[in-house]
RNA sequence: GGGCCCGUGGCCAAGCCAGGAUAAAGGCGUCGGCCUUCGGAGCCGAAGAUCCUGGGUUCAAAUCCCAGCGGGCCCGCCA
């Protein structure tokens, strides 16, 4: 079995031993900060010399002496240093097990046993008026990555898009078309939601520095919440040429959706009223009087003890003119997510995705849509919106939310630009000296997502095509899309959520070090391996290894499903993309050191790669990168 | 005014939530090696760190607590 199954036995038999000396104490086990020490220890007895004033070191020695160390098959023994107990493996025995379990498992190879729930997973999230940009591109690939991982570990996963389609930014972009004669074409070179981009760029301040266009901007949002009006047939044909365009941009990254949900919808389905009326009933809202939110429908929280320090802890749901506010929808919104709501959304099939996979979406002419709501509602977002989130929490709960529903809103850092990659693609020599950009889609001050994928795509086409010059055209580009879009993937995911990431292009589009491409380049070597030796193997009896970079890289893979239990309780997605880079280190000292094709084919050194491969493609399978015999 | 996040070699960064062993992965950059054996997008080696500062808790602190400093963000009839 693997470490964590025999970090568990120690575990079990630490307790054991504890108990029979009469004592209680919860056990903890890790790993040593060095392989010389041992495999897995426990400092237990420093715990016990807490409890019972006893001395950690005699008390180790006695620990050590109770345990039955026949019933740990796989451990060659355990000792006592210094009050830290140490368990060794037995090579050999620890390998055959591993190896086995690795080839016999295949691609089941990491999970482990779960409380199977269903989840609800939304991401990306962009408003349909621009296309998606470097920060949109982070929400979209750690959301895809936590579905890919939910999904691997055997929860039932929905992976839902928000469409923001009756906000102000889209009706910002309507009045510009509808009203100012802004042409729908995008000129040449464009695509749509690009020019849509630099349209609302463009106007949003114009807009809003004009009395009469805003009040045609607050008519508009209402048109469009309304319905079954010009305007909002309009708005409705604009929003979906730009969702259009963000979803091949999504899909360049293997992201996929299994429903899109508009929020037009929320207001047409009646779950918006349904929610309102719920919180009414609950005597959790009321209409402003006085002041400066005169007039509006307003949420009840300076009850809720977070926000009691805030200057206006309540919050506006309905605006005076009647139009809904952004978290009135979401609250809403989100009663759906975890079934609160008796109303169903009517969605309809939209689009073919190229993963094979119809995209649902919803729609006014659908059937109605049978979803009977998530245990759990992942929504991510940046940590901008987290009081506006902490907000949906607390009316979910106003509303009666069961303790067993939870609702999450999984927050990471934005991505900001450097001084130098903001003043290139503005020309703006003032910015080149900051340290940090914030991008603003409202200042035209972004870099697209696109815009990078075709940047990173010519730097390894090049190269790709330098080592393979007499590769066809087609293999060339297929293969250099892969590579692209997994580099920048990893990019992305592999940075912990809470920090800021300050995006360079010099330093995106390097092919060597901490990289996708050498994941990936790591995975298709050891290919080169397995088609070479041309022999089948599906178990090993022994192994004769004799190097630390075989035993190194046993034990790395031997972690996977450790790794996958620890990113399981905290979420965080970029342990797995570290474990990833530390397998593929382990495997290229191996690479250097070992020769699996001498004289003849080492049959456990074959046997490890082909486990090797099994797990590096395991979790490519997670972390969304394309598993490449070739590159 | 209130709140959140970040601070680890020149730069980027793992570890921090669940404290341990002589205090610390990896990458970029710098310097020196390795293609007549499975792909050099690789490997091996060297130099480089007051883990922001000061207190505290503890047998033990990069990790927990308090205060401060520096950077980023939030508190809108934007989303």
């Amino acid at each position: 079995m693997g470490f964590l199954e025999e970090t568990e036995k120690v575990r079990f038999e630490v307790k054991k031993a504890v108990e029979s000396l009469g004592y209680e104490v919860e056990v903890r086990v890790e790993e040593p900060p060095n392989s010389e020490l041992g495999d897995i220890a426990t400092t237990v007895a420093f715990d016990l010399a807490k409890k019972y004033g006893v001395k950690p070191i005699e008390i180790a020695e006695k620990i050590v002496n109770a345990i039955n160390l026949d019933v740990l098959e796989l451990f060659k023994n355990v000792e006592n240093v210094k009050g830290f107990i140490n368990f060794r493996f037995d090579p050999n025995k620890y390998s055959v097990s591993v190896l086995n379990e690795v080839l016999s498992k295949g691609r089941e190879y990491g999970k482990f046993p779960i409380i199977k729930k269903r989840i609800l997973i939304e991401h990306t999230n962009s408003n349909p008026n621009k296309a998606l940009h470097i920060g949109t591109l982070r929400n979209a690939v750690i959301g895809d990555v936590l579905a890919r991982f939910l999904r691997f570990l055997g929860h039932e996963v929905l992976v839902v898009n928000y469409i923001d389609d009756s906000g102000s930014q889209v009706a910002e972009n309507i009045v510009a078309h509808y009203f100012m004669k802004v042409p729908m074409e995008p000129p040449e070179g464009l695509k749509f939601d690009e020019y849509s981009g630099k349209v609302y760029a463009e106007y949003s301040d114009k807009i809003n520095k004009d009395e009469e266009l805003k009040k045609l901007k607050s008519e508009v949002v209402r048109k469009i919440e309304e319905g079954g009006n010009e305007i909002s047939e309009f708005a409705r044909k604009f929003s979906e040429e730009v969702v259009k365009c963000q979803l091949e941009t999504a899909w360049a990254f293997g992201i996929f959706y299994d429903l899109l949900n508009w929020e037009t919808d929320v207001i047409r389905s009646g779950i918006f009223e349904w929610a309102i009326k719920k919180l009414e009933e609950k005597g959790e809202v009321y209409v402003e009087s006085k002041g400066v939110n005169k007039g509006c429908l307003m949420i009840r929280l300076r009850d809720v003890e977070e926000f009691k320090n805030l200057k206006a802890p309540d919050e506006v749901l309905i605006r005076s003119d009647g139009t809904a506010t952004y978290v009135g929808k979401d609250i809403a919104y989100a009663s759906w997510k975890l079934g609160l709501t008796p109303r169903k959304f009517k969605v309809r099939n939209w689009l073919q995705q190229p993963n094979g996979k119809s995209l649902l979406t919803t729609h006014i002419d659908g059937e109605e849509h049978d979803f009977p709501g998530a245990d759990v509602a992942i929504t991510v977002v940046d940590k901008r919106q987290e009081y506006p989130q902490m907000v949906v929490k607390h009316a979910l709960k106003k509303m009666g939310m069961p303790p067993t529903k939870e609702y999450y809103p999984y927050l990471y850092e934005v991505v900001a630009l450097s001084g130098e990659t903001a003043s290139e693609i503005t020309s703006l020599e003032e910015l080149k000296n900051k340290k940090v950009v914030h991008m603003s889609g409202r200042k035209g001050l972004v870099f697209n997502a696109n815009d990078l994928l075709k940047i990173v795509f010519q730097k390894i086409y090049d190269e790709t095509k330098k080592r393979h010059p007499d590769k066809a055209e087609d293999w060339l580009r297929k293969v250099s899309m892969h590579l692209s879009a997994a580099s920048i993937r990893y990019s992305l995911v592999k940075t912990d959520k809470n920090n800021l990431i300050i995006f360079d292009v010099n330093d995106a589009v390097r092919l060597e070090g901490d990289t996708g491409p050498y994941l990936q380049y790591t995975y298709a070597r050891a290919c080169r391996i397995v088609e070479k030796a041309g022999v089948e193997i599906n178990s090993v009896d022994e192994v004769l290894f004799e190097t630390s970079e075989e035993w190194d890289l046993v034990k790395q893979i031997g972690k996977f499903s450790w790794v996958l239990n620890m990113a399981s309780e905290t979420l965080a997605m970029n342990t797995i993309a570290v474990y990833t880079r530390h397998l593929a280190d382990s495997f290229n000292s191996f690479y250097e050191k070992c020769p699996v094709i001498t004289d003849g084919v080492r049959r456990d050194r074959l046997a490890l790669v082909k486990s090797f491969l099994i797990t590096m493609g395991n979790a490519f399978d997670i972390l969304g990168i394309e598993k490449l015999s070739m590159i």
